[in-house]
RNA sequence: GGGUUGGUAGCUCAAUGGUAGAGCAGCGCCCUUUUAAGGCGUUGGUUCUGGGUUCAAGUCCCAGUCAACCCA
C-alpha cells in the first residue's frame, strides 16, 4: 500500500528484537477470564484474572506504568511495575507499542481514585502492530478513512462501535420478533434469471458452467410469494438486495431488507405488525419510544415520537394538505406552475402522477419525522399491489414514513394471475425486467390473499441510532477504490 | 451526470504568493497510583496527481483523482 516510514521501520525493528529475545511477536491462543467487560464484572480486589486486548494508552511513570487495554467490549487499566516483573521481562515490555495486542495475568486492585486496575504479574505478546493507530483523543475523524479503514474507526471511535452494536441488536431482535409471531425465516435466491419484485436497475453476472446470464436480486418478493403458493402461511427473509443505482446519503448499492408475507392477512394487519416490530426495536435499542438524534457535541438535533397509534392518512389527502385542496382538479399545466410556486422541481417529461409524487416526496415525505402510514396510493406508483375494492385507481398499500424517509412499504398482495401478468407486462415494457413466467406459473396454481411488507434495515438503523448517512450504519459501504 | 467544498507529518489541525508549523503519537532523559499523566529535549513532509502562471506556489490557473454535501 504505502512505503515504509520511520514509525513503521521502528516497529519492525522492535518486532525483530522481540524475536531475538525468543518472544514470538505474533503469539498463540491465550486463555482469558473473559472479555474486558466480563473481567470488569468479575473484578474483586485481590482476585487473580486474565484478559487480553489492544494497548491504547501508556502512561509512563518511570519505574511503573499504567496502560489501557481495549477490546470491543470496553477498556481496563493495567499496572506494570518494574520491580514486580524484573529486568528481563521489562526488556520485552519496552518493545511494546500502542496498538499491540497482549494477554495479561494479574491481580485486581483499586487505585486511589477508585479505578479498577489489574496489576500485571505476567504478560504475553499476542500480536505486534506494525503501523501506528490514529491519535487517542480525536480518534479517526476523516470520513473517507473511516469508511475505507473501518477497523480503525472501530478501534478508535466509541460512537461508531455503539452504532454497529445497535445494528446487530436490531437484526437479532427482528428475527426473534418475527419468529415469535410464527414467521419462518427462509432463504431465497440472490442469483436470479429475472430480476423481479421491484422496479430497479439490477447488477448483471454470469454463470460459466451453465452459460447463463444472471442478475443479483433487487428483491426477494417473487420467490417469497412462491412459498405462499407452496403452502407456507408466514415467511420472512432478512438479507441483501442489490440495486445498480446511484449512491447517496440514503442509498448504498447493496442494502439489507426484511421482507415478510402473511397469508390471509391484508395491509392493515401488516401495518399493525410493523408498528409493533419497530416499537419493540426502539424500546430494545434506544430504550424508549422517544428517539433522540444528537450531533457530535451531544446536543439534541431531532426528536421522533414513536408512541402508538401512528397516524394514518390517504395519499391524496396528504398532497391536498400541502398543495391545495383543488390539486387533483387542476390541469397538468396549472399543476406544473404550482410546483414552481412551491419550489418543487419537475421536468417536462414527467407524467402527471410523477409530478404529484414529486410534490409528495418533497413536501410530505421529507418533512415527516414522526411515523406516518400513507394509504390509498395511486396504482401507478405500486404496480404489484391489489386494487382497492371501491376505487380502482387506488391500491391497498401503505408507505410508512419516519425520519423523512420511506422506511417500509406494505401491501395487500395481488394474487390474480391474470392482472399480475398484465401489470408485469406493462412494467417489462419500460424497465429492464423480463417477464418472470415461472412466477406467473406459480400464481396460476393459486396463491392465498396475503399481506406483505418490506423494512429497510439500514434506514431503520439510521432512525434508531441517529446516523445521518447510510454509510454510518453499513460496516463496509461501497466506495470507489483509490488509484495510485 | 451537474454544482459546491475539501485532500498538508502516523492521527487531529495551522500556515497574506516569500525558510511548511503545532498538539498527540514516536525517539532520548527524569519521575513507583497515573488516567487527554507531567517536565526537559528531539526526529519526522512527493502539501492527492500532472501541467501552467510567477523571481518565488501548500496558497493563483487548468486538467485529473478520491471524498463529503446539495441537485438530477
Amino acid at each position: 500500500m504505502e512505503e515504509e516510514n520511520e514509525l513503521i521501520a521502528l516497529r519492525r525493528q522492535k518486532m525483530e528484537m522481540l524475536r531475538a529475545r525468543g518472544v514470538a511477536p505474533f503469539g498463540q491462543s491465550f486463555q482469558t477470564s473473559g472479555s474486558i467487560a466480563e473481567v470488569r464484572e468479575k473484578f474483586a480486589e485481590g482476585a487473580p484474572l486474565r484478559t487480553a486486548g489492544r494497548i491504547t494508552a501508556h502512561r509512563n511513570m518511570g519505574k511503573s506504568h499504567f496502560l489501557d487495554l481495549h477490546d470491543a467490549t470496553g477498556r481496563i487499566q493495567i499496572y506494570v511495575q518494574a520491580k514486580e516483573l524484573g529486568p528481563e521481562t521489562m526488556g520485552t515490555f519496552d518493545l511494546l507499542d500502542l496498538g499491540d495486542f497482549i494477554g495479561v495475568e494479574g491481580s485486581c486492585f483499586l487505585t486511589k481514585t477508585g479505578e479498577q486496575t489489574l496489576k500485571v504479574h505476567k504478560f504475553e505478546v499476542l500480536a505486534k502492530a506494525l503501523r501506528p493507530l490514529p491519535e487517542k483523543w480525536h480518534g479517526l475523524t476523516d470520513v473517507e478513512a473511516r469508511y475505507r479503514q473501518r477497523y480503525l474507526d472501530l478501534v478508535t471511535n466509541e460512537r461508531s462501535r455503539e452504532v454497529f452494536a445497535k445494528r446487530i441488536t436490531i437484526l437479532r431482535e427482528t428475527r426473534e420478533f418475527m419468529q415469535s409471531r410464527g414467521f419462518l425465516e427462509v432463504e431465497t435466491p440472490m442469483l436470479q434469471t429475472v430480476a423481479g419484485g421491484a422496479a430497479a436497475e439490477p447488477f448483471r453476472t454470469h454463470h460459466k458452467a451453465l452459460g447463463l446470464d444472471l442478475y443479483l436480486r433487487i428483491a426477494p418478493e417473487l420467490y417469497l410469494k412462491r412459498l405462499l403458493v407452496g403452502g407456507f402461511n408466514k415467511v420472512f427473509e432478512v438479507n441483501r438486495n442489490f440495486r445498480n443505482e446511484g449512491i447517496s446519503r440514503k442509498h448504498n448499492p447493496e442494502f439489507t431488507m426484511l421482507e415478510a408475507y402473511w397469508a390471509y392477512a391484508d395491509f392493515e394487519r401488516v401495518a399493525e405488525l410493523v408498528e409493533e416490530l419497530i416499537c419493540h426495536l426502539a424500546q430494545t435499542v434506544a430504550g424508549s419510544l422517544g428517539v433522540e438524534h444528537r450531533d457530535a457535541e451531544g446536543s439534541v438535533t431531532r426528536r421522533i415520537d414513536l408512541t402508538r397509534p401512528w397516524r394514518r392518512a390517504r395519499y391524496r389527502d396528504l398532497v391536498r394538505e400541502v398543495a391545495g385542496t383543488d390539486w387533483f382538479d387542476l390541469t397538468s399545466e396549472v399543476r406544473r406552475f404550482k410546483c414552481h410556486e412551491l419550489a418543487v422541481q419537475v421536468s417536462p417529461e414527467m407524467a402527471d402522477f410523477q409530478v404529484t409524487q414529486q410534490v409528495f416526496e418533497k413536501l410530505v415525505e421529507e418533512k415527516t419525522f414522526d411515523p406516518l402510514f400513507v394509504t390509498h396510493c395511486p396504482k401507478e406508483l405500486v404496480p404489484l399491489a391489489k386494487q382497492n375494492a371501491e376505487d380502482d385507481t387506488l391500491v391497498d398499500v401503505f408507505e410508512l414514513i419516519i425520519n423523512g424517509q420511506e422506511i417500509a412499504p406494505g401491501y395487500s398482495e395481488l394474487n390474480d394471475p391474470q392482472i399480475q401478468r398484465e401489470r408485469l407486462q406493462h412494467q417489462a415494457g419500460v424497465g429492464p425486467q423480463k417477464l418472470d413466467e415461472d412466477f406467473l406459473l406459480a400464481l396460476e396454481h393459486g396463491m392465498p390473499p396475503a399481506g406483505g411488507f418490506g423494512l429497510g434495515i439500514d434506514r431503520l438503523t439510521m432512525l434508531l441510532t441517529g446516523a445521518e448517512s447510510i454509510r454510518d450504519v453499513i460496516l463496509f459501504p461501497l466506495l470507489r477504490p483509490k488509484r495510485e
